[in-house]
DNA sequence: CATATTAAGGTAAACGTTATACCATTCATA
DNA sequence: TATGAATGGTATAACGTTTACCTTAATATG
């Protein structure tokens, strides 16, 4: 089948009306001085002959596509699909249209992502950058183009950010499990250290014991884990055996709260009767477990998209807007109880 | 901010090769008759002044654009979502690109985004059609624009589609449950019938059925809903009203197997042991829930993706793919057992 | 009535590529 | 020694828009 595409183009249109190319240009974006006679005779034939505009020709003489990028990790991760879709809502009403990226398998694609929208001369890229390509992301910035990091972010790095309180969600997290009065309390922590933020969840269950007067040996209480249903499984066996009298467990992700559920269950401890869980991130099927709701911290996911898009329209726009520091939410469930 | 994004053109290249800009476009494409020494030579500067090339100009001359719009429901369901994924890997491979587009919202929205997709040139496009726009897909396959039908198609257009053999799987869940003894079996049914695919499930159920010689009168065993959790919740609390002898549901979707089995447990029924409970579609959490493991038909989601690609990519070529129709499997998991 | 102003629209050059067609050389061949 | 092919390259015109800069005619101004 040949691709035989509507092709009308405004030459087209401006041999009909007997009209030059430009005024056809100015009536169908409505500019310019054109006699209305003139103009919506333009328009009528445009409509007529079913006109669609070639965006790319008009983003070749614009230097502007009306189209941006955006390169998150885990496509599959409903966190971060969530946020997709509301980008997608927003740039619907302005018209930009969203070239999308994966970032998750290797370094090669996140930076091949990135490279790419580049190449195409997207208006601007939301993205969460893996720290550790600092070299790469800096260069980038030094061409201009405008870039917002959102949920990670690299030190040093002249980009605005939208980023979530993590100490701070580590904090609630942890108060929750002491004003229910557990004190023997595991965590399981991520096992990599240039994420920043999922280190800070840690700070702030030191912070929260510390405010409390609560001293463990965090030898014993502190587990790293790939944050993987799996990873999540065998930190609580760990945590489980060197501290029988454990009665609650933080773990850094939802996904890994899964399995120290699991694993809690197994070794004959109820949830949250002899032992409660919380989680983190409020994943979709945090709230969809049948039976095991998770108690977890929520970040404020329906906002991320949306105040997103806006930091990067106003970068475009040429302003400067300011990096955004959004609090996240405890959300009580059914895997947290009284001690 | 300005943004001062990297301009270097072919001209640019040339300038400094001392060659025209012909030679500099067809040492970069590696293309025609260049001596290699002035080959190498642009190409070491083409790097040095780190050019990009600006892929809207290209396409503007190419007729190409080297994107491809994809088109789903639901961004937030992991079920697209892992399509995407699959999309997305197989683009990057032969240089595509994805546009991203919606269709959850409204009709808007769906019409909307294809033709923003139209105006944007892509090379084809992948959906998930509304079977109510019967006129608005058969125009634009009049265009000539290469698409294809994913998981649901359109009677009587003339585009190639990729679906999965739903009366099948309703087959092989109904024969499941059969195996097991069961006999009186309720079905959550969809509560709209524009949706061929999805009635098909409630076929294979009747077909189950009518092999092995059950009749169940489905005036009391046929329940219709919406298909979410609670349509689920409330379609299983009518069945186990109207039948108290059921033994086991099948659900048309995992999210109302999800409200099913809640109900179940709600009146005091246990999952598998006094009622089993089947869905459809292997969604994330189906394999993710703590206790409740969701036995369900599986769609071979690996393979769509990548499938829908190849289909897309050859009727791009100019050749006509054949449509496919794939084969769901049962995936027994722990909420079914013997009657 | 001469001149300035303005309304309405045209011409042609950009934007950054690639494609078509053509022009020089050089070298082997009859 | 013409002739033809191979080699290495260039000039120019697209692709479909927008825009800077003209032109013309009509109207306003004094």
């Amino acid at each position: 089948m040949q691709n035989t595409q509507n092709r009308i183009t405004i030459k087209d249109i401006a041999k009909r009306a007997n009209v030059s190319p430009r005024s056809v240009s100015l009536a169908l974006n409505n500019e310019g001085r054109l006699s209305s006679a003139t103009r919506e005779n333009i328009l009528k034939i445009a409509k007529e002959m079913d006109y669609q505009p070639n965006i790319l020709a008009r983003g070749l003489v614009n230097q502007k596509t009306y189209m941006i990028g955006v390169v998150l990790p885990y496509l599959t991760n409903s966190f971060f699909t969530n946020i997709i879709s509301d980008i997608e809502e927003r740039c619907l009403a302005d018209g930009y249209d969203i070239l999308l990226g994966n970032s998750s398998s290797t370094i090669k694609s996140e930076k091949g992502s990135i490279e790419r929208m580049v190449n195409r001369r997207v208006d601007g890229i939301i993205c969460c950058p893996d720290p550790r390509y600092f070299e790469f992301y800096n260069k980038l910035l030094g061409t201009g183009i405008p870039l917002i990091q959102i949920m990670t972010h690299i030190k040093g790095i002249d980009a605005k950010s939208l980023l979530v309180d993590d100490e701070e969600g580590g904090f609630l997290a942890t108060n929750h499990l002491l004003e229910l009065g557990h004190e023997k309390i595991g965590f399981v922590s991520f096992h990599e250290d240039y994420y920043e933020e999922i280190q800070l969840r840690g700070q702030g269950f030191r912070r929260a014991l510390v405010k409390n007067g609560i001293s463990l040996d965090l030898e014993r209480f502190e587990m790293p884990s790939d944050l993987t249903i799996k990873g999540g499984y065998d930190a609580a066996v760990k945590l489980l055996q060197k501290n029988p009298d454990i009665t609650a467990i933080f773990s850094s992700t939802d996904l890994a709260a899964l399995g120290v559920i699991e694993a809690c269950l197994d070794v004959g401890k109820r949830v949250p009767e002899d032992i409660s869980v919380v989680g983190y991130d409020d994943i979709d099927f945090a709230s969809l477990q049948i039976r095991y709701p998770l108690t977890t911290i929520a970040q404020p996911k329906d906002q991320i998209g949306a105040l997103a898009f806006e930091m990067l329209k106003s970068l475009i726009a040429g302003n400067q807007p300011e990096s955004i520091l959004l609090k996240p939410e405890l959300v009580v469930r059914k895997t947290t109880g009284q001690k």
